[in-house]
DNA sequence: GGTAGACCTGGACGC
DNA sequence: GCGTCCAGGTCTACC
């Protein structure tokens, strides 16, 4: 079946699916030369799905692998509408940017959006397994995770779904450890599970834009293995610039930029963003680094 | 509030 | 092939 969802515009189905590196990490198959984006996707129902993504005229279509019932389909719809953002407003972006050529071009290619996973489970156990390593440590522990814990798709067992906290849950730490290769970070992603699967933390609450951006950040540092860096990365995803995701590569960059190569550290970072404010995420994310240095 | 050291893995490097 | 070193954020203990 075939869904096909308006955005408001400017919308850009390849900006969002280039605006970070999650469409490399499972349950999303991404070729990058034409941009071909698939992802797999388990419903509450527990109905496992293959999602096609095609750029339309004023939004998005996607190709369904199967039938859905209605109340499937409506929770799809709602999923699709927050993975792509497809209703966010950035006309103060544009607006504030207009005038900083190291933001030229932001609102002609509709940049803004920054591409979410279905739940801020997973989008949060992802940012976990980005820290402390490189980024092809992240596909490794993600893929691990996926492989092993992720519902199959019934007529293509190898793709999987991402995993439900419950099915995390029910593992035990050393099995994350040594099977899925986490290393220390296993004992946070089990405590992480077994939380929101108790319904002790209910991290879809935090989407909620009525919750003021400290409180939401407070939740997030509350969570083992979320520090400075990862909740300011997914307060972006919630679609909150207050704070930068600074990590190695920011104050390279911002050394590079503004310090002829001489080392940063956070410090540095903030005051190169502070003057935009509650943009200062957004205008760091989008940013047209000097390649030069 | 600031800082040092430990955490875990894979990759680079030298032998 | 083996051993060593290093990079990557967060947590905890300590001052």
């Amino acid at each position: 079946m075939r869904i096909e969802l308006a955005a408001r515009q400017p919308f850009s189905l390849q900006q969002v699916i280039r605006s970070h590196g999650w469409p490399q990490l499972l349950p999303f198959h991404w070729e990058r030369e034409s941009d071909a984006l698939l992802r797999v996707e388990r419903l509450t129902t527990g109905t496992v799905v293959v999602l096609n993504f095609h750029p339309m005229e004023n939004g998005l279509a996607v190709e369904v692998s199967d039938e859905l019932t209605d109340a499937e389909r409506a929770e799809l719809e709602t999923t699709l509408d927050w993975m792509f953002g497809l209703d966010m407003d950035f006309g103060p972006f544009y607006e504030m940017a207009r005038g900083e050529p190291k933001l030229a071009g932001v609102e002609a290619n509709a940049r803004g959006r920054v591409l979410r996973s279905a739940t801020l489970w997973e989008d949060t156990i992802k940012t976990i397994l980005t820290t402390n390593t490189a980024w092809s440590g992240t596909i490794r522990m993600n893929a691990a995770l996926v492989a092993q814990f992720g519902d199959p798709l019934p007529a293509a067992p190898a793709m999987q779904a991402f995993p439900t906290p419950a099915s995390v849950a029910a593992s035990d730490p050393d099995t994350l450890r040594n099977t899925t290769k986490l290393g220390y970070r296993a004992p946070y992603v089990h405590e992480l599970a077994d939380a929101v699967a108790a319904g002790r933390l209910d991290l879809e609450r935090l989407k909620d834009p009525a919750m003021p951006t400290a409180e939401v950040r407070k939740r997030l540092l509350a969570i083992k293995g979320v520090g400075g860096y990862a909740a300011a990365n997914l307060l972006m995803i919630l679609g909150r610039y207050d704070f930068i995701p600074i990590d190695s590569w920011a104050m390279n960059q911002v050394s590079q930029e503004w310090y002829g190569g001489q080392p940063v550290g956070p410090k540095e970072v903030e005051a190169a963003f502070e003057r935009w404010e509650e943009w200062k995420g957004l205008v760091y994310w989008w940013w047209d680094w000097d390649q030069s240095g």
